[in-house]
DNA sequence: CAGGATCCGGATTGATACTG
DNA sequence: CAGTATCAATCCGGATCCTG
């Protein structure tokens, strides 16, 4: 019994966290969010601020984000145009994921620097 | 200088996230270590376990994880031999990244049934 | 400035068959 | 049972050029 609720809730974890792994998948997707969480950008800004992307997967994976209703994008009527990217109050509940994230990663690189034991 | 700080900070949190986003890249290793998390397997009950991932990926992603010592693996002189995987002290340092995950990811699954508002 | 279109090599992944 | 080998399909991501 206690062995079979383990079990049920195991599938379903899985499930879930495939969810989020499909939903964040791709290099960058993480690191926008990230970048976004701390402020809204322009795409300039983003290219410059997400190191190593280049403008082909910035775009493609602002509107795959856009798409799953992470971030807004806003259209400036400037001269040139400029376009200015948001997170969503969803997206932004993902704030926490990210911290975690960033936690575990902070931790593990000071792990690796002391020869990884 | 707040404005600076903010920068700095969002700057690490961007290298730790890549790091861990690097850690756990491929479709599946979070859901291997997540299931790790459960209970030790075995091979097979993880190729059940892990639905849809095949077996070349499995092994291959298995290798990784060991590599990177969030899991160990036995080998169990039954016969036909079996293999045993486990998760690392340190691997389990990562089950709040997972249930964190494992939670926005229930929550999404609900918003996306509810027609994704 | 923001990003679409195209091309292209390399990496990922799946299916299937095979091994100790 | 726990993998490995091989082939084929697909995806990823960079470079370059082009548009409004």
């Amino acid at each position: 019994m206690e062995e079979e609720k383990s079990r049920e809730s195991c599938c379903q974890t899985i499930l879930a966290i495939h969810d989020v792994m499909d939903l964040l998948s791709g290099k960058w997707k993480v690191s926008i969010i990230a970048c976004l969480c701390f402020n809204k950008m322009r795409y300039s800004d983003l290219l410059r601020e997400v190191r190593g992307i280049s403008g082909k997967m910035l775009s493609r994976e602002l509107k795959e984000l856009e798409a799953n209703q992470l971030i807004t994008r806003t259209v400036l009527s400037t001269q040139p145009v400029t376009v200015e990217y948001q997170i969503t109050p969803y997206g932004a509940t993902l704030e926490q994921l990210i911290g975690t994230m960033a936690d575990w990663g902070l931790k593990h690189r000071k792990r690796i620097k002391n020869g990884g034991i």
